[in-house]
DNA sequence: ACGAACTTTCAGACATTTCTGAAAGTTTAG
DNA sequence: CTAAACTTTCAGAAATGTCTGAAAGTTCGT
């Protein structure tokens, strides 16, 4: 049994202590509120995995309140329990390199916030406008149907892609631009087939 | 003086109604709250410019409410003023496009979002670890701090790009990856050249 | 089957955010 | 300057979100 799973002590070092608070405002704004947000901090930077004894010492909060953390960041798909022989605790650490975690933010928020907002703009674009100012206002919701259709499809593109290509693609930065008019060149014949 | 300016009616479709109410609940993730969202969402449907009384009839919320809100929509730069000639009151309404909108949102939440947690990140990796711990600490706020500069500039690079050639890039879909590859070959001289 | 070692749940305490409405502030016309 | 027509502010009420700790649930070894 190690010594940091009884209850008490479990200390992170002052520089640690700052990166897992800052991630828990941060986290807050993104979509989990502030102890999930310090948990997974801690889980990241924490080389093993923890127990929900440790992450409740570390971070002096209830044993509660850490269950109900981790249920929340496993419908994340951020963490990942692991069971050492000999031990019946249960111990959690991050899932994947950071690459990874962006991706699962990502498609997370997406599944969250996008896919229903899609939903109800495809349901209110089925309808026919019933007088002058719905005209209006369905010319703005096809607009932002269109807009996050092609953010959407243009993410799952990028989901696609090796980390190694992602990285090609950024780096190019200001070459972006360049080779779009290489590829207008060399592709143009098929510019009205999308 | 406008109709709909006195208190206590400036009706909603029941249609429109939905998109607000969806757009409240959405914005409420979105770094805004409820009521944000919804006079948001009621500004970007409406054809003509509203006043603090509409948003407030409209959505039965108080005046106050109103305009605590729009300030908050103003330090976004989501909406402007407009005055209407022999009128005392101030309308207000959406600012730009989609595309505007879009742009104006991605760039505020970096401000408030990733750019704090850059700079402490930064801070963090001035300082030497002191254990073990903090060496493999170090090396994931690295891999984040580097995840985040690439997206940020990245993002900064998308921003400079114009509309039609950004519609362009995310039309091109699967084509991305052949592009780099045709890239690769024709640029591969410069390869570790960023 | 029992108890030890753990995890989960949830009612209610506590904390934070949001909203209202009355009062104070501002601007303009006359 | 004054009154009318508006906007802003802000104290406290209401609503919402979070956390704790005790009790209930689960799993495993014997």
């Amino acid at each position: 049994m190690s010594e940091s799973s009884l209850g008490g002590c479990m200390e992170i070092s002052e520089k640690n202590q700052s990166f897992v608070y800052h991630f828990g405002e941060m986290g807050s704004k993104w979509g989990f509120n502030r102890t999930v947000g310090q948990m997974y901090a801690l889980l990241v930077i924490s080389e093993n995995a923890l127990s929900a004894n440790d992450l409740a010492s570390a971070l002096s909060i209830s044993r509660g309140n850490v269950s109900m953390g981790i249920k929340e960041l496993q419908s994340w798909q951020l963490v990942q329990v692991k069971h050492i022989p000999g031990d019946r605790k249960e111990y959690y650490s991050a899932i994947g390199s950071v690459w990874d975690m962006a991706n699962t933010v990502f498609e997370e928020r997406r599944k969250r916030e996008v896919d229903p907002t899609l939903s109800v703009l495809r349901n209110l674009l089925l309808e026919a406008p019933q007088d002058e100012s719905e005209v209006y206002a369905q010319q703005r919701m096809q607009d932002i149907h269109d807009l996050l259709e092609m953010v959407t499809s243009w993410a799952a593109e990028l989901q696609r892609l090796s980390p190694e290509q992602l990285g090609t693609l950024m780096k190019l930065g200001a070459g972006v631009s360049k080779i779009l008019s290489v590829k207008q060149q060399l592709f143009s014949k098929s510019k009205d087939q999308d």
